[in-house]
DNA sequence: GCAGGATAGTAGTACGTATAACCTCGGCGA
DNA sequence: TCGCCGAGGTTATACGTACTACTATCCTGC
C-alpha cells in the first residue's frame, strides 16, 4: 500500500533523498502553471481558476501524494510560526498534559509546537537555542525550568511565562492557575472540618508559584482567626523524599491534624510518612494535594487536591504567545481551579479522642 | 492581526515583524559576502577565509544574535530532517518518557521531533498528516495510537513501530520492550514464592504487545507444570475501571492468590479492590504491574513491578528510524527489562512463606 | 620575469512556495 | 467600432541559506 516508489532507488545510504513530488510535479501532470497549484490548494482560487480546472489539479495532487514543503511556505512568508515549550522535565504527567493542551491549540492555529525538554540527563547540555530557535518565533516556558532559563533572556523572542509571577516584566505575558484559589479552598474546606493544628510539607523549588502557595496558606489561617501553622517542611517532589519530609512534620509538638501537601506526590509520600507512624489518614490525619494527577486516585485513601487546568495552561499559553506575536500586549492569564473532595480529609480526631502525642 | 494601538506603541522600527537578522545583515555588519558568513558560520571556512576575518565574521553574528533560519538551510538542502512520534496520549507518563528519550536522541543528531498527539480529545480531528507530515521525513509510531495507524500507510514514509509484532511488514522496523523476559521473570517470582493460582489483569486494548503478555503469561504457568491461571479479567487503563475487574477476578474459585497486571495503573486498581474486599496485600494476596511508573512507588503497598525502558524505547525508535532514512534494514530491536521487587508479593497465605518443596 | 600553485574572497544560483503584477480573451454597453 | 471589465489564467520574483563556480591576489622557485 505504500507509495509504489521503485524499490532500488532508494537504497543509496547517505544519498538519494526520496524525492517528494513538488507543486510543479503537481503542475506539470495537471497541465498547470505551478502558480495555480499553489492558488488552489490553499483555496485562494475562488473567481480565479475555474471550478473544473481546481478540481483536476487536487486530483493530481492526490495521484501524486503530494504535500507542500512547509519549510519553503515558511521562509516565503517569513513566518517561522512555531512555539518552543520549555518545561522542566516532560516525563512529568502534569508538563505532559501542559503539553497536551498546547498541541491541541496550535494545531488548530495550524502551527507547530517543540519541546525543549531541559537538560536533566547528562551529556554536554547545549545551547538550548542553538538549534531550536533557529525556527522559533516564541517560547513557552515554565518557570520551573530553572536551568534553561538564562538562555531566554538573549533569544529577544516574545515570551510566555507558567507559574511565574505576573507583571515582573512588561512584554512577559503570564499564565497561571488561581492557585491563591485554590490554597484558600483547601483552607476552607480543612477549617469547616474542624482543624486547626494544620502542616504544610512544601515543594523544595524555588519558584513564585510555590512560594505563593506558602504564603497564601499563612494568609488564610491568619485570617480565619483560629487555626494555625504548626510546622513547615520542605521536600524534593518525589515520593522517597516527601516521605521523610512528613514524617518530620508529623513529628512536631503539637502534631499537626492536617497536612498540606503543595503537590500530589508530596501528599502521597505523606500519607505513607503517616501509615509508617501508625496513624491512619483522614482519622488521624487529613492530607491534602494539589494537581490531581492519576496517581491521586490509585492511592489510599483517595487523595483529596485541587486540580489544576494543566491542559489549559497549554493551550492559554499558546493562545497568550499568538496573541504577542499579533502585536498585542502581553496579558496575564488566570484560569480557575477546583476543589476535589475525596477520601484522604476528615474531622480531626475529637477531644474525646486519642491525644495527640508527644 | 490586529495592529491596534496607533502611535503607542513606536518602538517597533519600520515594519511590524520582529526581523530577525538575516545571514546578509550580518555580512553587511562585517564588510564581507553573504556567501563568505554562510562559509564561515557553517565551518566550512578552512584555507577559504582568512582567520582574523573568520573572527570579525563570527563577531558580527554574535552582536547581531544571529541565527540561521533553518527553514531556508533544510530547503536548500533537500533534507527534511524531523520525525513525527506518534503516541496514543502524551498524557500518559510512559509515553511523555518515550518522548524524552527520542528528544534526547534527536538533539544528538540535529534533527527535531513533532508530535502527534493522536486525537483523543474533541474536534474534527483533521488528517494527522496535512499538516504535520508536511515537514516530516519518517514516522515513530505507537501500535496504541490506533486511529492515527491508517493513515499512515499512505503517507509513504519510512516508519518505525512500537509495541508492534515484529516483521509483520518487512520495510517496517520496530522496537519493542523484551515483555517475554519481562513476564517470564514475574512468574519466576511468584512461583519462588510458591504461588499456584494465579490470575490476570488485562489491558482491555487491542494490541499485539498486550496479546502477547497474555499469552507468555499462559506459557510460562503451563511450563512450570504445578501453577495455573485461574481467571482473567480486562479492564480500560483506569484506576476505577481496573478496580471494577479486579473484583470480579478477585470473585473467581478458586480465589487467585496471584495477581498478575498489565500495568501499574491496573496494579494500583488491584490493590483498590482487594482492600476493599477486606483482602490484604501482599500477605492474601500478591499483585505486580508492568512499567514501573511513579505510582508504582507512591502506592501502599509499594508495585513490585517489571521496568520498562521507556526513554530507550524512544531513543532506539529514533535510532532504527535514522538507520531506515540510512539506506539500512528495517531491523527489530529488543530492550531488555528488569524485574523491581518492592512490597505487592510475598508467599501466599498458609505457606507460611516456605518454598514449596517436593 | 613568469608559470603555477596556494590563498582569499565573491557572484550567481538552486531549493519549493506564495503572491503581486501582468497578460489574454470574450462579452457588452455606448 | 471601441474601450472597458472581469474571468481565467501565467510570468516573475522574493524568501534565507549553502555551495559551486569563478576571479583576483600573493607567493615561490626556477
Amino acid at each position: 500500500m505504500s507509495r509504489g516508489n521503485g524499490g532500488a532507488d532508494a537504497d543509496l545510504p547517505g544519498g538519494r533523498r526520496p524525492a517528494r513530488p513538488t507543486s510543479r510535479d503537481v503542475a506539470d501532470r495537471a497541465g498547470v502553471s505551478q502558480a495555480t497549484v499553489s492558488l488552489v490548494l490553499r483555496d485562494r482560487w475562488h473567481g480565479r481558476v475555474s471550478p473544473a480546472r481546481a478540481e483536476y489539479v487536487r486530483e493530481a495532487a492526490r495521484a501524486l501524494g503530494y504535500r507542500p514543503n512547509l519549510a519553503a511556505r515558511t521562509l516565503r512568508l517569513g513566518q517561522r510560526r512555531t512555539a518552543l515549550l520549555v518545561v522542566p522535565a516532560l516525563t512529568t504527567e502534569f508538563f505532559a498534559r501542559v503539553h497536551s493542551g498546547a498541541a491541541r491549540m496550535a494545531a488548530e492555529h495550524d502551527i507547530g509546537v517543540v519541546l525543549y525538554p531541559s537538560p536533566g540527563g547528562v551529556g554536554p547540555a547545549p545551547d538550548p537555542f542553538a538549534s531550536a530557535s533557529a525556527t522559533v518565533d516564541g517560547v513557552i516556558a515554565s518557570s520551573m525550568a530553572a536551568e534553561a532559563l538564562a538562555g531566554l533572556r538573549d533569544g529577544g523572542l516574545p515570551l510566555v511565562m507558567l507559574d511565574s509571577e505576573p507583571g515582573l516584566a512588561p512584554a512577559v505575558a503570564t499564565v497561571n492557575p488561581d492557585i491563591s484559589d485554590g490554597m484558600r479552598q483547601i483552607c476552607s474546606h480543612l477549617l469547616e472540618l474542624g482543624h486547626r493544628d494544620f502542616g504544610h510539607l512544601a515543594a523544595a523549588v524555588d519558584t513564585w508559584t510555590f512560594h505563593a502557595r506558602a504564603r497564601v496558606l499563612a494568609e488564610a489561617l491568619a485570617r480565619s482567626g483560629s487555626a494555625r501553622l504548626v510546622t513547615t517542611e520542605r521536600a524534593a517532589l518525589t515520593v522517597r523524599d516527601a516521605t521523610s519530609a512528613a514524617e518530620r512534620a508529623l513529628r512536631a509538638n503539637p502534631r499537626p491534624t492536617a497536612l498540606v501537601c503543595d503537590d500530589d506526590v508530596l501528599a502521597a509520600g505523606a500519607c505513607k510518612a503517616a501509615r509508617r507512624m501508625g496513624l491512619r489518614v483522614p482519622q488521624d490525619v487529613s492530607v491534602t494535594g494539589i494537581d490531581d494527577l492519576v496517581l491521586a486516585a490509585a492511592v489510599e485513601p483517595e487523595l483529596t487536591t485541587v486540580r489544576l487546568p494543566a491542559e489549559e495552561m497549554g493551550s492559554a499559553g499558546l493562545a497568550a504567545l499568538l496573541s504577542v506575536l499579533g502585536g498585542r500586549e502581553a496579558g496575564n492569564t488566570l484560569l480557575p481551579v477546583e476543589l476535589v473532595r475525596r477520601g484522604s480529609t476528615a474531622p480531626p480526631p475529637g477531644n474525646g479522642g486519642v491525644p495527640p502525642g508527644p
